[in-house]
DNA sequence: TATTTTTATGCAAACGTTTGCGGGAACGTT
DNA sequence: AACGTTCCCGCAAACGTTTGCATAAAAATA
C-alpha cells in the first residue's frame, strides 16, 4: 500500500551532493552551476520526487491554500464564482478549502478563525446576511489577507470585488423606462445587504434622472429575498390601489416569486406589469415568460478576487489595500419587459 | 500585521513544564495526571493556542484534509453533496479541498495525482463522464483511500455511495404505469454513464414486470443530457408514428428540454404526453407544468460518503473496502404526470 | 525498611525542508 | 606574489510537534 517516499536527503546521498544543494538546485538559486542543477533536476524527475508540502509549509510558513467562505454554496451564481476560484487558483499554484458559513455569523467567525489556525495565506469571504460582526473580520483582518467578493460591506476597510449593482440596476431600470413604464416598484433588502443597497441606489437615481415620481408605498424591503418572499410581496403590491405596472426585484429567485403570482392572478408580462430579475439564474430561461435579468459575469468575478488576494499574499509589505474591483454585469432582455 | 504566534515550546515555558507534557496533555494521552491536563487545556484555551498543523502534518503524515473531484460545481445537485461533505468533514475535524474536473478526464488525472502529491488523507470523487482512464484511479486507489459518490463506475474496486437509481427509476415508471401510460419512451446517455445505465435498467424492468413492450424506436440515447438534447429527442420522438404517451428523461435539465418543445407543439401535458425527470432541481417547480421527478438527497450522499472515506483512513489495515452504498431517492409526483 | 510497581514527567531525537553563514577553489587584479 | 572577487557548495541550525525511552516520585507490596 505505501510506495517508498523519496525525500531531498535520497536525492542528495545518490548524486553524493548535499541536501542544500540539491534544495537549491531544484528551487533554482543563484549560485548553483548549471551542470549540478540539470543533474538534479534530472534525477529528482526520473524518480519522480516531489516536495514533502508539509515540511515546506512547515519550515516557510507559506501553505500554499486559500480559504473561502461562502454563505450558501447551493446558489447557482456562487458556484461560479466558485468555478472562477478554483481555476485561477489552480493556476496560480494555490489550493482551495472551501467553507459555507449558512448565513450563520457565528459559523462564519468561527470559519475564520480555524481558516487562519489552520494556516492558509488568504482569505476570500462572501458575507453572511447580517454581519453585524464586522468585528472578527476586521480581526482577522490584520492577521491574514482577506478580500471581500460578491456579498461585501464598505464597512470593511480591504479591498473588494463586485458587480457595478447600482450602474447594473439603473440600465435595469431605464430599460423599463424605456419600455413606457412609468411606476416601477422595486423589492429589495434590508439595509444590512450592500449588495441590495446598491441596486436600490441605482433604482432611485434611474428615476430621479428621468423625473419619476418615488413612491414609497411600492419600494419593498424583506429580510430574506426568496421566491416565497417574492410571491407574497406582489400581493400585496397588486392590493394597493395604484398597482405598478413594473416590479424590479432585486434577485431571479424572488422575481420567479413575482412571475408565478402574476400569472396566478392572469395579468399579462409585460403588457400590464413587467419583470425584470438580477442574476441570470439558469431558471431565467424556463420560467415563462422568460425573464429580464442581469447577467453577472461569476467567473471573472472568482477569477478576479484570487488575482487580487494572491497579489496581496506576495506583496510583502504589510500595506492593507482596498481596492474596489467592479466587473460589469450587463442585462439581457427577455420576454418580461419585451416592449410589445 | 502579525500576531505574536504561540506554540506548545511557549506554553511550556509558563508552564513550568515540558513540551511533551503539554502536548500529551492536549492530546489526552493517559499518562498525564488530570490536575496538569486541567492547567494545560486551560492556558491553551485562554491564550488561544492551536497547533500548527503543517507541523503536526509533517511529523505524523496526517494532514487532516480530504480532497473532492466534481465532474461541475455548477450542477444543483452536486452542490447539496458538497454542502453535506462540508459539513460531514467539519464536524469531523477535516478540512476539505476541491476540484473541477470539467469532464475532462485528463485534467481528472491531473488532479487525483496533485491531491496525493499534496498529502490529503483521502479523496472522494465523482467521475468524469468518459471515464476509461480508470488505470488512474486505480493507481491513486492504493496510494491513498479513495471512494466514488454520485458519477460511480463498477469497473473501480473500492466503497461507492449512490442514489438507488435503479429502484427510483422503477417506480418513477410504475407511477407512469399507474396513471395508465403504455408507450413510454426514455432519454438516457450512452452506456459510459453508469447512473444512466441504472436508470435505464430499472425503466426495463418495470416494463417488463408489467408486461409492456419494449420499443427500441422509443429508447433515446444521447452523449450529453442536456436541455439542447432534450429538446431535439422530443423532436425526433414526436417525428415517429408511434408517439410516446409519456417520456423518462434521465436528468431534469433534459426534462426542461422536453416540456418545453411538447409546450411549443401544443401537446397537452400530462394528458398525451406525461413527462418524468430525474433530480428534483430547482427548476422542477419552476417549469410549467411542474415536473414530477426524484428528489435525490445530495446532502446524505455527501455526508456518507465522508463517513465512510474517514472510516476507511481511520482504519489502519491495509485492505481496501468496497461497499456498495444506496441512498434512497423518492419519487415527486406533480402536474407533469397527474392523472387527470 | 527494602523492594517492586505504578504514575507522571522530562530528554532528546526525529520528521523534510530551507537558509544564513562560512569557506575552498578558481579567477582576475594590482 | 599578494590580494580581492566571484562562483559553488557544504555545515548546521531552525521550524513546531510527537513519541520512545529514561527516570524521579509516589504508591503499593513484601
Amino acid at each position: 500500500m505505501k510506495k517508498e517516499i523519496i525525500t531531498l536527503k535520497k536525492l542528495a546521498q545518490i548524486l553524493e551532493l548535499s541536501t542544500s544543494t540539491v534544495s537549491r538546485a531544484l528551487n533554482d538559486h543563484q549560485d548553483i552551476s548549471e551542470a549540478t542543477r540539470k543533474r538534479v533536476k534530472n534525477l529528482a524527475q526520473s524518480m519522480h520526487y516531489v516536495p514533502n508540502i508539509f515540511a515546506r509549509g512547515f519550515r516557510k510558513h507559506k501553505t500554499n491554500i486559500i480559504g473561502v467562505i461562502v454563505p450558501n454554496i447551493t446558489h447557482y451564481f456562487t458556484t461560479t464564482i466558485v468555478r472562477g476560484i478554483l481555476e485561477e487558483a489552480k493556476l496560480k499554484g494555490y489550493r482551495v478549502i472551501i467553507s459555507e458559513s449558512n448565513n450563520d455569523t457565528a459559523k462564519q467567525t468561527e470559519m475564520l478563525n480555524t481558516m487562519i489556525q489552520f494556516g492558509v495565506d488568504g482569505i476570500l469571504v462572501s458575507l453572511t446576511k447580517m454581519t453585524k460582526d464586522i468585528d472578527t473580520v476586521l480581526q482577522t483582518l490584520n492577521k491574514c489577507p482577506l478580500i471581500l467578493f460578491d456579498k461585501v460591506s464598505n464597512k470593511i476597510p480591504c479591498t473588494q470585488v463586485t458587480i457595478n449593482d447600482e450602474e447594473a440596476a439603473y440600465s435595469a431600470i431605464e430599460h423599463l423606462i424605456n419600455i413606457g413604464k412609468k411606476r416601477i416598484a422595486i423589492i429589495k433588502e434590508r439595509e444590512f445587504s450592500y449588495t441590495s443597497e446598491k441596486r436600490y441606489a441605482g433604482y432611485l437615481k434611474a428615476l430621479k434622472d428621468h423625473n419619476i415620481e418615488i413612491d414609497e408605498k411600492i419600494i419593498i424591503s424583506v429580510d430574506d429575498i426568496s421566491t416565497q418572499q417574492g410571491k407574497r410581496m406582489t400581493n400585496h403590491l397588486l392590493s394597493i390601489k395604484k398597482k405598478p405596472d413594473a416590479i424590479f426585484a432585486i434577485t431571479d429567485s424572488s422575481a420567479v416569486g413575482v412571475i408565478q403570482t402574476l400569472k396566478k392572478f392572469n395579468i399579462k408580462i409585460p403588457e400590464e406589469i413587467a419583470v425584470v430579475g438580477f442574476s441570470n439564474s439558469r431558471f431565467s430561461t424556463i420560467i415563462e415568460p422568460n425573464l429580464t435579468t442581469v447577467d453577472q459575469p461569476g467567473e471573472t468575478i472568482g477569477k478576479n478576487a484570487v488575482k487580487y488576494l494572491i497579489e496581496e499574499i506576495e506583496n510583502t509589505t504589510d500595506t492593507i489595500s482596498n481596492k474596489m474591483i467592479e466587473i460589469k454585469g450587463t442585462l439581457i432582455i427577455r420576454d418580461s419587459t419585451f416592449k410589445v
